[in-house]
RNA sequence: GUGGAUGUAGCUCAAUGGCAGAGCGCCGCACUGUGGAUGCGGUGGUUGAGGGUUCGAUCCCCUUCAUCCACCCCA
């Protein structure tokens, strides 16, 4: 490098304008999901007490991936690895005076000290939507078909992304059948979680050191072999009955070896996958009843999922969904003719600011070839030029910059002109 | 935390134990009231950093830093 630049923090992503406009749209299909569903947008703090995560979020997200350090006065603190737990605390602190059930969500930063690879930073953005106070299976089918809903609207489809549904509870009840001890079960979902993501080999020998015997091992093979297990979970029987109604049943399967790593999930869970098995878990969520009440709370469930920003962005560039952005926002660039036309040049562009069009303006006068090459490599659709022959007359060219035609019209009839071509 | 790969011009990449190159970009000119195309000319580098071997290192060796990829975990 010949160039000594001051680095970046490592993991950390910058967003030029290019890659602004992909995170924007992103974040404006969010909103509109959420919104058409009826939830309020809501911001936490980005710094948290240590404590909040201790024994709600996984303990390798706690103790090996935070970003936890001391303020001045000695204060552990936490750049938030997850939204969840902040949720909890906020509904916890006015509890008494929201009105449930609740729904909320946001879209903000969120830090976990990793190793960066592809699709995974440590700085990311992620979409959190949750709905607290209604611990009914119509609850749990509101937030998939909200989920289902983004990955339509964001365009892809059924073939290209599928939700896998499973119930923690009704697994639980299952593994208790075959004798395996309630405090064994944790690490027994784990081995779950982990069958399709380790080989045959080694996922065996993990049982094997859980205690399992080769009897239970064969049960937990055979439970999370039964595609037609949600049956005996009247939960899951309702949930995916209610999922009918909205007409995206196409995106959501059940998937009985679907536990999700987080340790305060209780019943309903469920993460979106790429078809094409190329990539992990595009995202997850579930139901959590007991966290508004871990932090203080009177206990009151909700279900909720979230959504990172980098492997959904991957996902659509791989399959081609990411719409191009431009470069500017104005699709009009004004030209300086030269220093005596100044005031002039200014004046106009700006009457076409409070008519509404957006305009660029050049500054400092140059050749004009000159501007109008900047024009162009901006991304402007027009350039506007204001010369001595233009200024004598009161008129103004327009030059389209995508054909090279020009126009010289009165200056009056600049705005509802350049609002026809739809500047 | 574990393992693997890669660092050469603004970007993408060549090359050789013996003068460090191309394409793209950028700047200029043809064309001082017209950009994209074309032609011509120009700008471009302590070969990531430090050390070692060598007459000589961008190349071989060691160290270090950075980036990427995979594992772990997860969004």
């Amino acid at each position: 490098m010949a160039r000594d630049v001051v680095r970046s923090v490592k993991g950390t992503r910058d967003f030029y304008p290019e890659e602004m406009g992909a995170r924007i749209w992103l974040y404006e299909k969010m909103r509109q999901v959420s919104e058409s569903f009826g939830y309020s947008e809501f911001e936490g703090p980005m710094l948290e007490t240590y404590e909040l995560y201790i024994a709600k979020s996984s303990q390798e997200i706690v103790e090996k991936q935070s970003f936890v350090f001391e303020d001045r006065g000695g204060d552990k603190l936490t750049l938030r690895p997850e939204l969840t737990p902040t949720l909890a605390r906020m509904v916890a602190a006015r509890q008494p005076q929201l009105t449930f059930p609740l729904r909320w969500w946001s879209f903000g930063p969120f830090w976990r000290y990793e190793r960066p690879q592809k699709g995974r930073t440590r700085e990311f953005f992620q979409w959190n939507i949750d709905l607290l106070g209604d611990d009914s299976p119509e609850a749990d089918a509101e937030l998939i078909a909200i989920a289902a809903s983004f990955l339509k609207e964001v365009g892809l489809t059924s073939g290209e992304v599928r939700i896998l549904v499973n119930n923690r509870e009704l697994m639980d009840k299952h593994l208790a059948t075959f004798d395996i001890a309630p405090e064994m079960r944790g690490e027994v979902f784990n081995l779950i979680d982990r069958r399709d993501k380790m080989s045959e080999e080694s996922w065996q020998e993990y049982a094997a050191e859980l205690g399992l015997t080769p009897k239970q091992t064969g049960q937990v093979i055979d439970l999370i072999g039964n595609q037609e297990l949600w049956r005996q979970s009247d939960s899951l029987v309702k949930m995916f009955a209610a999922l009918e109604a909205y007409g995206i049943s196409d995106y959501v399967s059940f998937a009985p070896q679907i536990i999700r790593g987080l340790v305060y999930y209780t019943g309903t869970v469920f993460e979106a996958w790429d078809t094409s098995g190329e990539y992990r878990a595009i995202f997850g969520g579930g139901r959590y009843d007991n966290l508004v009440g871990d932090v203080g709370g009177d206990p009151v469930g909700g279900v909720g999922f979230a959504v990172g920003d980098l492997i959904i962005t991957l996902i659509l560039q791989q399959y081609g969904r990411l719409p191009e952005f431009g470069k500017t926002p104005s699709a009009v660039f004004f030209t300086l003719f030269d220093q005596s036309l100044l005031q002039e040049s200014l004046k106009l562009a700006n009457s076409l600011r409070q008519a509404g069009i957006k305009v660029t303006s050049q500054l400092t006068p140059s050749k004009l070839g000159k501007q109008f090459k900047y024009a162009d490599r901006i991304g402007a659709k027009f350039a506007i030029v204001v010369g001595p022959d233009e200024a004598a007359n009161n008129t103004v060219t327009i030059k389209n910059l995508a054909t090279g035609e020009q126009t010289e019209l009165p200056q009056g009839e600049l705005v509802n002109n350049l609002k026809a071509l739809g500047g």
